[in-house]
DNA sequence: GACTGTATGTAATAAAACTACATATACTAT
DNA sequence: ATAGTATATGTAGTTTTATTACATACAGTC
């Protein structure tokens, strides 16, 4: 069976195929994993109302080689963040509880993008912004700051970048792009008219649309290249929250292709735009 | 002894206060740690060169209540990517390598600032950002696209919220304060002079000031609240990454603590803001 | 309604971990 | 230097835990 990074998940995703003892092992692993990692085979039997060698077996069934096993591999999962569904915060949580969640979301995301990253179209991405004569971050409401993100980034690159926010001047600079230029669209649906129209504009001229967002969208199909972001927003928070802090990491990602793509002999260059920012700060005490 | 998230970490600190015995138990995980978790503590004692109860003691020592525990710890201590230090990108990396050690770094920086929430300050801000009469988000560099962000999320909550860059406008605003103005400063050095010198102004008004940065810092000496985030960017990349992601969730937090203070009702009123965007989208095929 | 295969449990066996105790080593004070 | 004391480590027995082999129960099929 399975022997996916993450067991608890297969577990849930098995539930429903299992016979009557092993799904009331699961269950009983499912009310409580954590607790599951600590108790010994015995209880965890009397907890499911099986016998014990009905949990051996279960243990097998899911690829350890025994209970021991199992839990080590139970707690693995439980350790590794990647919780079966991120937990939405609740009006009943207190300050000890939100927080953890948040963060925990957050990991889960970006563990999961991690498991799953589009490299191809990531090279090519790098590929073009390397090459690129100018480029631009087209991004509105949270992908704004994310589109502001990458220019704080990409600027160290001796190519020209910016960003913009308004939606005349996304039409007409898409319109204007040419040879070499680079727009880089950035949306989280991939639905955003403005947006996709723009990109639509771009695609017609001689530039190159790369984006960064949801595989199938209108958008994407307005691309020459896209890197697929399909991070599920939990849709009860009314607040985006991890698909942008995906964006930012693959961002981060594309940025450091380029640096490798430059040379080696490009760091003194980097350097010297960080020593730029030393005359800024107070010394450190 | 330190029941850290990261017993690996732990034990590799803590590896030249060993005695004879514990610390050839320790060299013996450290060599392995991945077939510590599965022996048995008398393979473990055969592989250090001891006998089973000096194994038991160290786990014992280190916070376990056996060692069947120590090895679920040690798994999840795995499990968790915060391997001991975080890993640079290296010219010699390939689109194989480079784009996973990024998110395992970003990954690593979360579960990091996760086990060590300053929860206290941040109920404290939450509390003066839920009561401001405005809020005003400074960040500079890349902070300054986390502050974009922070904009982007506390408008919601009927506050009037604004983001500045000019330096002449951090000043004159920060002077202006009053009684139930809150001024949030973002760095993630906490030294940059622009922002420090308008913390000082703000401070010396009626207005509170409110900084996410790094503790003991000279903006953090300024600030009424200082919620820290201590997280260490690897020197070696000359691009600023991992701290404006634990920065943005911690931002996302302090907005969950907003909510949650505004209480269930106030939820229509996000649902309403979020279903303005619904007509600016294409629609979901 | 008997047959066959699968599912589950019982009880014995084996493995693993722990505890109490014994010995050895290092350190201190005379 | 040496006895005393405290700490460190190991031995052997006990207890807990997990596994295996086998028996029984159940479900589906002819």
């Amino acid at each position: 069976m399975t022997s996916g990074a993450n067991l608890l998940a297969v577990i849930e995703r098995q539930r429903s195929e299992l016979n009557k003892s092993e799904s009331k092992v699961a269950d009983a692993i499912l009310r409580n994993p954590e607790e599951a990692t600590r108790s010994s085979i015995a209880n965890l039997a009397t907890q499911a109302g099986v016998s014990e060698p009905s949990v051996n077996r279960f243990c097998k069934k899911f690829g350890a080689s025994g209970f021991p096993d199992f839990k080590l591999q139970l707690a693995r999962s439980l350790a590794s963040g990647v919780r079966y569904v991120s937990r939405a915060v609740e009006f009943s949580d207190d300050i000890n509880t939100f927080p953890r969640k948040l963060f925990d979301n957050a990991i889960s995301a970006l563990m999961t993008a991690r498991e799953d990253l589009p490299l191809v179209a990531i090279e090519r991405a790098v590929d073009h912004i390397a090459q690129a004569r100018r480029v631009f971050f087209f991004g509105l409401g949270t992908s704004a700051a994310v589109a502001r993100d990458a220019e704080h980034k990409f600027f160290r690159f001796n190519v020209p970048v910016s960003t913009h926010e308004d939606a005349m001047m996304l039409r007409m600079l898409s319109a204007s792009g040419g040879v070499g230029d680079v727009f880089f669209f950035i949306s989280h649906t991939g639905r955003t008219r403005v947006l996709v129209e723009a990109a639509q504009l771009a695609k017609n001229t001689e530039a190159t649309v790369v984006s960064l967002t949801h595989e199938g969208s209108p958008l994407a199909a307005q691309s020459h290249c896209c890197i697929n972001v399909d991070v599920e927003e939990d849709t009860d928070q009314y607040l985006p929250m991890t698909s942008r802090l995906v964006q930012l990491v693959i961002l981060d990602v594309l940025a450091a292709g380029v640096t490798l793509r430059r040379g080696e002999s490009f760091t003194p260059y980097l350097a010297r735009i960080k020593d730029s920012l030393k005359e800024t700060r107070f010394p450190p005490s």
